[in-house]
Formats: structure tokens, C-alpha cells, sequence
RNA sequence: GCGAAAGUGGCGGAAUUGGCAGACGCGCUAGAUUUAGGAUCUAGUACCUGAAAAGGUGUGGGGGUUCGAGUCCCCCCUUUCGCACCA
């Protein structure tokens, strides 16, 4: 391409001058501050194209409020920890460590040249001892809190990555990294004790008003709060107990059974002394494994086992077959419930095919489909029916009165499940931040004393996967000396889940060298809550919830204030290529290098927010990039051609009132751009309507050229506009516009002018006619001139008279005549 | 199955409070300029009928509210996303 501005020389210009005089360097408590955040990106090797639209969306903001005269704080590191540094180990041989910081210095360095305004000594990577030791501090705080402990379950393990899996990884039944079905083994874990924050997770919710409905909707699924109660059923014959929760108290005269759940502790003991013993045990074994394989598959059979025990249900004294059933989850509210046929679509299926008896206790609405068909069932709420004493009762009544009558007794009581399970953080892998615990025989489980820390990686000599984690490969690493007596002691080799890492890192930006604490909790105190963070979607039920405990987990050790971090969330949508994401498989990979290689930064991020609203995907084009390209080469050409001029000393500002119409229409074009751009970016977070609106202004600067810059009103109007529109282009284009802003002479950078106001009584025209539009039955027909503040009978009058409306109106009764002052015409005719 | 979001020209997308649908950009057409153009400038560009003037149709489909609906309400279709045996 010829003919085109020299963006590598202007772009590597500023670029090197702006980081020369320390543009972007946030002070501490230096105004009122503006916090926009960005997530993190994991180093895998190279930025892609969700990285430059993430980062452009965040410099805009950042930079906009900079010109606005915000205190900006704007800070990027590395998430440096994870799977594909060990897995580039294993495949090349280069030490993961060397393999991440590889690949930082090259991220970064694409960085500087799309232009980013970050602040550098900020900067921290996730995985260096600075960072890691304070994960290792927490952990610490945790376990002397009771916030994390050991347990040992059934865990999510993914065989390609021979790793455990939290749930929020667990994607389609499958690992979220490589789509491998994940399998359930019983391993020692560490976990985090998310649960007990479940309430306020969720009650909070309702405060993050600034937050996409979807994700909070996400999140409260996720979260899954259900208001039931517990209830204690006896064993017959025996001292155990079955505590089941149900959400349908007022169903309980309809239990035909209770199931436990396959992993249920209690089987063992109700096993104990059977004379099938040895035949069930096979049995469930059998239907554990098979639950293990099918755990996410919904259309699976129901299955159940008799365990030839009875359970008797407390309200009434029935005496009910206990069953092991296939569908009921360890995980979810006790594992155990009662079986309501007639009320529950499951109970239901279960029984019908184990014969079980069915007996309704809700009265169903009279014109419910259920008297025809047996094979439905009503699930709804109604009027008790079959239930003793409190037959007759509505449902919401039954389950009050029932829940304190079963407390008053001792059986039972009002309780809430949540669907969330407490955070495993136990990982298998050697690239992560070890668990700072020493197993010592005399001592039990031992944390390592803060003043120990960190528990430093050791060096990875040997790369050995297979059989655990590769850390208990290392001698060195495993044997320790036990912090409590000093004895030879077993270090834990396993690591931590990396989501660890990215839960607080955003809190570390505040003093990212401090050595001593995590944070410094003033500091923290000034720039928080973060004003806007920026990421994806993807991240709705992990990292976000997991941020959000963390903030709430750190204020209750006091160090950081308020209830949420966050204040306002922007989910950007995906960047797509011929409909589909791009992946090296499909080979639809857009490469930002090449981009800029060939537009230059400036055009890539005008484009790339230009393209689509940030929340919505962006279909990458390589034609229409031309457009934003075209844009900036006619921005610089016009500037350059009229820069002589422009640059000279302005003369006296003449008022509106004695500019001619064009001058005037071009004024109040700019000011209409002025404000449309600030309530585009502040408010409503959309790009491509604000770069759409300077696109416009600059298409009325070439007909305003055209028509000839003679005098000097022509020179003042157009001279105006030009500042203005650098000023409005330079979060976008960031080097162009501070080119342009020293090609007109203009002393200092663009990027600390002051964000221009627009003037109200310039947003409006100062005509004294207006245009508006003449409709009949509400179909636009003509246009009629009419003063500003023409009454109702005159205007209607007025465009009756028009030829075109007189003949239309013509034969025809006028039923109703609307006048929309400013607004609109409208005649009803018959 | 449950929940949420979306559906507008050839394409990406505008329309912020119910008031002129299609801003801006791509593409396309024509003209100018140019040795040339995949550069630049100018004009045009929703669809149908028509030489034109003009008329008709039009925001996934159907109904409704309203003087007036892309926008509000009801039903349906399609797509995408989230959850998915959660008792």
C-alpha cells in the first residue's frame, strides 16, 4: 500500500518519549482516583486478539479518565502459573520458569507496541516467590481460621493433565483446558470453605448493580441457594440415624421410601451384621463406579439397591425400605432423602419401577392433568391432603408449622442447601505454589510459620510426571524438618489451584514490591473498590466468585473494608473469525502482529473497538479494517494539509452569534460530538458509536474544507474542531492524536489535555424553525418548516396546507389530529 | 428440561425516553483525478413496481396495546450462552 501515514515512525515516536517521561505512572493518594482493571493474561506465548480487545477496551477507559482528570490506576501482570509451562517442559525440555518468562518478556514487548498506558512498576507475575509467598501467608490464615482444611472425597481428575479439578473446572463433563472426560477418584485434598461465605455471596448479589445481569444470574444458579428442612429418620433395629433434606416438608405423609446416595458414609454401617453383606457391598461398588462414569449424563436409568432396612418417618411412624439410588448426589444437601412419589417427578420414576406404593398428598387444581393420566404428577404447592393432623393446610403453612413441630420434637429443622462445594485446591502439578504444610507423625498437620515462608519451588532437574505430583519426586523438596519439634517430617507436595493466584493479584497492583505484607492496607483503602474491571465471560462462576470470597475473606482478617471489590463489570464478548472461535485447529487465527505489522497499533485497536459493542462477539474482517484505517490516513492528511494555519496564533474567539451557517452548523456539530462521545465511553460503555460519531464529525470537516477556509471565522471554526476531535480520538488512537496535537503546535501531550465539555445550548439548534415530520394514519407523507414553539392549531393548520397532505386529506374526514411539539404530525382520517 | 440473551440491508452494526428505521463502516455502482490503482475525491446504494414522478412493502412469524411500535404486552419459531437427576 502507498500513499499511506508513516504510523511505525509516529507510533515507535511517542511510544518510546511517553515511557521516557513516565506518562502512566499512578501516584498514590494524588486526587480522586479511577481503578480500571484488566484479568490478567496467562503467558501462553503470544497476545491473540481477545487480548487486544480486553487491553484496548481497558486503555480507552483508562485513558479517558486521565483526560477527565482522575488519579487512574491501570496495572497489568502475568498469571504465570499453570499446565502448559510444565506441558512446553515436557515436550521441549526448557524449564517452565525459563518458558514463562520467555514468553512475558515477548507479551510484553507486544504490549509497548500497541501503545498500552500501563504502569509499570506495577507489574507482577504470579509465579515468582514475591507474589507466591503471600498465597502461602493466606493459606496459613485460612487453616488457623478454619477457612481451609483436609479431607478425603471423590474428586474431579483429569488423566491428560494428571490433576484434580474444581467443579468450576469441570466444563461438559469434561477438563475446561483439553475437553478430557473427567473421571471421580478418591484422593486427600486441601479445600477451601467457600461455603461458608455461600450467604453473603448470594446476598450481595443484589448490590452489584453494575454488573451484566447474566453474570450475577450465573452466579446465583451457581451458588444455587434452596430454603427446605433436615429431618432424622430412625433405623429400625439399630442406633443410626439418616438425615435427609428435603425442600417439601408438607410432603412427607407421601415418603414411600428414603434413598441414600451410592457414597453415602452411613451404607457401611447399615451394612454391618447384614446377611447379604458381602452381595450388596458388590452391588453398590458396582453402581459407585458406574455413577462415577455417567455423573453427568442426565437420561441415565434410575437405579436403586434394597438394603432390606427400614427407616421410620418420624410424623407419622411409617415404616419406610431404605434403597440406595443411583441419582441422589453426596455433594448436594445430606445424600440422603426421602422418596415422594406422587410429588417428584424422580421419586416417581424410581417407584413405578420398583413397584413402590404411590400415595398423593397435595391436593391438585381441579383442571390438572394428573386425574387422566397417572403417569403425571403434580409437583406443584396446594391444600395437604392424607396428612394427619395437618390435612387441610396450604402448602407454605405445612412447611412452617412442620419445620418447628419436627425442632420442638428433636427430629428435625428449618434449614438452607447451597449447590456450592467447598474450593479444592489440591493440584497434582509441579507449577504452581506449594501448600506450606508439614506432615510430622508426633505432630499431626503442621503449617509452616509465617516467618518460614515461602515455601520456595525447588529446582526441577528431573521431569517426572507419572504417579503423583512431581514434587514427591523431589527428595530435597519432601523431607523437611517439622516447624513444632524439630523432627524429620514429610513436606505436602501438592500445589495450589492457580485460580489461587488470580483472587487477589488485583489487591497486590496497590504495592506489588511490598515485602512484609500482601498489601498495605491504607493504600488499599484509597484505590478500592476497583471502578471498573474488564474480562471475560467466561470467568462468570470461577474467578469471579472466587474474587469475590477472597475480598470478603480478607476483610474478616481485617485487612481491606467494604463488601465487594468490584464495583462496576464489563464481560467483553468473544473475537470470531467466519463464525467460529479462532483455534490453531481451524486455522482461523487473526495474528495481532500482522495486523499491526500492516495498519499499525492505532488502527488495530480503532478497529477493534469499532467492529462490535464490547459485550457482544466480534466477527474479525480484513476488509472492514480498511475503514478505520481510511479514517486515520484522512484525519492525518487533513490536519497535515491545513496545519500552517492552524498552528498559528489564534486570533479573538468570535461568538456563535456572528458565524454564518455553515460555520454555525459545523460548531454545533462538534459539540454534539463532544457530548456524545463522553456519554458513549462513561456511560454506556460503547465504543463504536463514540469512533462512529468522530467519524461523522470528520466527514463534516472535509465538507466544511471543501467549501474553502477563507476568513478568519472559517479559520477559527475549523480550528476548533480539529483540537476537539484530536482530544476525542486520543483514547483510541493514542499516537496518532498526539502526533497531530504537536503538528498544530500544540504545547504538552494530548494525552494530559483536559477531556473538552461540550456546551448545552450549543446541543441544540438555534434555528427558529424546526423540520419535523407529517404523517397520516401514522405513515410519513411530507415535512413542514415550523417555528420552534408553534402551537397546536397553528402547526396542524400549517400542514393541512401543504399541496401534497391538502391532497391526500382531500375526500377524506379527519378523525384526530396529533402534534408532537419538536416532534411529529400525525392525522387520523377516515 | 429450567434459566438468560439475541434475531434489523449483500455484510459488521446504529436507532439512548414509544415519535422520520438503516447512523458509521465495509462492499457495490457511477463520475472525477491519475501512467496505473487494491490510492484519493464526489455522488448514489433496504426491497418491489416504475423511464421518471411517485407508489407499495419492510426490523424472525402471528396477534395485541397506542394517534404512532425495531422499541411495550401475549403466543410461536430460530440461534447462542449458562445450569442441568440439586431432592
Amino acid at each position: 500500500m502507498t500513499d499511506v501515514y508513516p504510523f511505525n515512525e509516529i507510533e515507535s515516536k511517542w511510544q518510546k518519549l511517553w515511557e521516557k517521561n513516565d506518562l502512566y505512572r499512578s501516584v498514590d493518594f494524588a486526587g480522586e482516583k479511577y481503578y480500571v482493571l484488566e484479568m490478567l493474561p496467562y503467558p501462553s506465548g503470544k497476545l491473540h486478539m481477545g487480548h487486544v480487545r480486553n487491553y484496548s477496551i481497558g486503555d480507552a477507559l483508562a485513558r479517558y479518565q486521565r483526560m477527565k482528570g482522575y488519579n487512574v490506576l491501570h496495572p497489568i501482570g502475568w498469571d504465570a502459573f499453570g499446565l502448559p509451562a510444565e506441558n512446553a517442559a515436557i515436550k521441549h525440555g526448557i524449564h517452565p520458569e525459563k518458558w514463562t518468562l520467555d514468553n512475558i518478556a515477548y507479551m510484553k514487548s507486544q504490549m509497548r507496541r500497541l501503545g498500552f498506558s500501563y504502569d509499570w512498576e506495577r507489574e507482577l507475575a504470579t509465579c515468582l516467590p514475591d507474589y507466591y509467598r503471600w498465597n502461602q501467608w493466606f493459606f496459613i490464615q485460612m487453616f488457623q481460621n478454619d477457612l481451609v482444611y483436609k479431607k478425603t472425597a471423590m474428586v474431579n481428575w483429569c488423566d491428560a493433565c494428571q490433576t484434580v479439578l474444581a467443579n468450576e473446572q469441570v466444563v461438559d463433563g469434561g477438563c475446561w483446558r483439553d475437553g478430557t472426560p473427567v473421571i471421580q477418584k478418591k484422593l486427600s485434598q486441601w479445600y477451601i470453605r467457600i461455603t461458608r461465605y455461600a450467604a453473603e455471596l448470594l446476598a450481595d448479589l443484589e448490590g452489584l448493580t453494575d454488573w451484566p445481569e447474566r453474570v450475577r444470574v450465573a452466579q446465583t444458579n451457581w451458588i444455587g441457594r434452596s430454603e427446605g428442612a433436615n429431618v432424622l429418620f430412625a433405623v429400625d433395629g439399630t442406633g443410626v440415624e439418616i438425615e435427609i433434606f428435603t425442600t417439601r416438608l408438607d410432603t412427607i405423609y407421601g415418603a414411600n421410601a428414603v434413598f441414600l446416595s451410592p457414597a453415602h458414609p452411613l451404607v457401611e454401617q447399615l451394612l454391618e451384621n447384614h446377611p447379604r453383606r458381602p452381595e450388596l457391598a458388590r452391588q453398590i461398588e458396582r453402581m459407585t463406579n458406574q455413577v462415577m462414569a455417567d455423573r453427568t449424563y442426565q437420561g441415565t436409568t434410575k437405579e436403586g439397591i434394597f438394603l432390606e432396612r427400614y427407616a421410620i418417618n418420624p410424623f407419622n411412624g411409617e415404616r419406610l425400605p431404605i434403597w440406595i439410588a443411583n441419582f441422589i448426589l453426596m455433594g448436594y444437601g445430606t445424600g440422603a432423602i426421602m422418596a415422594v412419589p406422587a410429588h417428584d417427578q424422580r421419586d416417581h420414576e424410581f417407584s413405578r419401577k420398583y413397584q413402590l406404593p404411590i400415595r398423593p398428598v397435595i391436593q391438585p387444581p381441579p383442571d390438572h392433568p394428573t386425574a387422566a393420566d397417572d403417569t403425571l404428577i403434580y409437583t406443584g404447592y396446594g391444600r395437604l391432603i392424607n396428612s394427619g393432623l395437618w390435612t387441610g393446610l396450604d402448602s407454605a403453612t405445612a412447611m412452617d408449622r412442620m419445620a418447628e413441630h419436627a425442632a420442638a420434637n428433636g427430629f428435625g429443622k428449618a434449614t438452607v442447601s447451597y449447590r456450592i462445594r467447598d474450593w479444592g485446591i489440591s493440584r497434582q502439578r509441579y507449577w504452581g505454589t506449594p501448600i506450606p504444610i508439614v506432615y510430622c507423625d508426633h505432630c499431626g498437620t503442621v503449617p509452616v510459620p509465617e516467618a518460614e515462608l515461602p515455601v520456595l519451588l525447588p529446582p526441577l532437574r528431573k521431569i517426572d510426571y507419572r504417579g503423583g505430583s512431581p514434587l514427591l519426586n523431589i527428595e530435597e523438596f519432601v523431607h523437611a524438618e517439622c516447624p513444632r519439634c524439630r523432627r524429620p517430617a514429610r513436606r505436602e507436595t501438592d500445589t495450589m489451584d492457580t485460580f489461587v493466584d488470580s483472587s487477589w493479584y488485583y489487591l497486590r497492583y496497590t504495592n506489588a514490591r511490598l515485602s512484609g505484607n500482601p498489601v498495605e492496607p491504607e493504600i488499599v483503602r484509597y484505590w478500592f473498590p476497583v471502578d471498573i474491571y474488564i474480562g471475560g465471560i467466561e470467568h462468570a462462576t470461577g474467578h469471579l466468585i472466587y474474587t469475590r470470597f477472597w475480598w470478603k475473606m480478607m476483610r474478616d482478617l481485617g485487612l481491606v473494608t467494604g463488601a465487594e471489590p468490584v464495583n462496576r463489570l464489563l464481560t467483553q464478548g468473544m473475537v470470531i473469525k467466519d463464525g467460529a472461535k479462532m483455534s490453531k485447529s481451524l486455522g482461523n487465527i487473526v495474528d495481532p502482529d500482522a495486523i499491526m505489522k500492516d495498519f499499525g497499533a492505532d488502527t488495530t485497536r480503532l478497529f477493534i473497538l469499532f467492529a462490535s459493542p464490547p459485550e457482544k462477539d466480534l466477527d474479525w474482517s480484513g476488509t472492514d479494517i480498511k475503514g478505520c484505517f481510511r479514517f486515520l490516513n484522512r484525519l492525518y492528511r487533513i490536519v497535515r494539509r491545513q496545519r500552517r494555519w492552524i498552528a498559528a496564533p489564534p486570533g479573538p474567539i468570535p461568538g456563535p452569534d456572528i458565524l454564518d451557517e455553515r460555520q454555525s452548523v459545523l460548531l454545533r456539530k462538534t459539540h454534539r460530538t463532544i457530548d456524545k462521545v463522553s456519554r458513549d465511553i462513561d456511560e454506556r460503555l460503547q465504543f463504536n458509536t463514540a469512533i462512529a460519531a468522530c467519524m461523522e464529525l470528520l466527514n463534516e470537516m472535509y465538507t466544511f474544507e471543501q467549501g474553502g477556509i477563507r476568513t478568519a471565522h472559517d479559520q477559527w471554526v475549523f480550528r476548533m474542531v480539529t483540537k476537539r476531535l484530536l482530544l476525542l480520538a486520543a483514547p483510541f488512537v493514542p499516537h496518532l492524536a498526539e502526533e497531530l496535537w504537536h503538528v498544530i503546535g500544540e504545547p504538552g501531550s494530548v494525552l494530559l489535555a483536559e477531556w473538552p465539555t461540550a456546551d448545552p445550548d450549543l446541543l441544540v439548534e438555534d434555528s427558529p424553525l424546526v423540520e419535523i415530520p407529517v404523517m397520516i394514519n401514522g405513515k410519513l407523507r411530507d415535512r413542514i418548516l415550523l417555528p420552534v414553539e408553534a402551537e397546536q392549531e397553528q402547526a396542524v393548520a400549517d400542514a393541512a396546507e401543504i399541496p401534497k397532505i391538502r391532497k391526500l386529506l382531500q375526500e377524506k374526514r379527519i378523525v384526530n389530529s396529533v402534534y408532537v411539539p419538536g416532534r411529529i404530525i400525525n392525522f387520523i382520517v377516515k
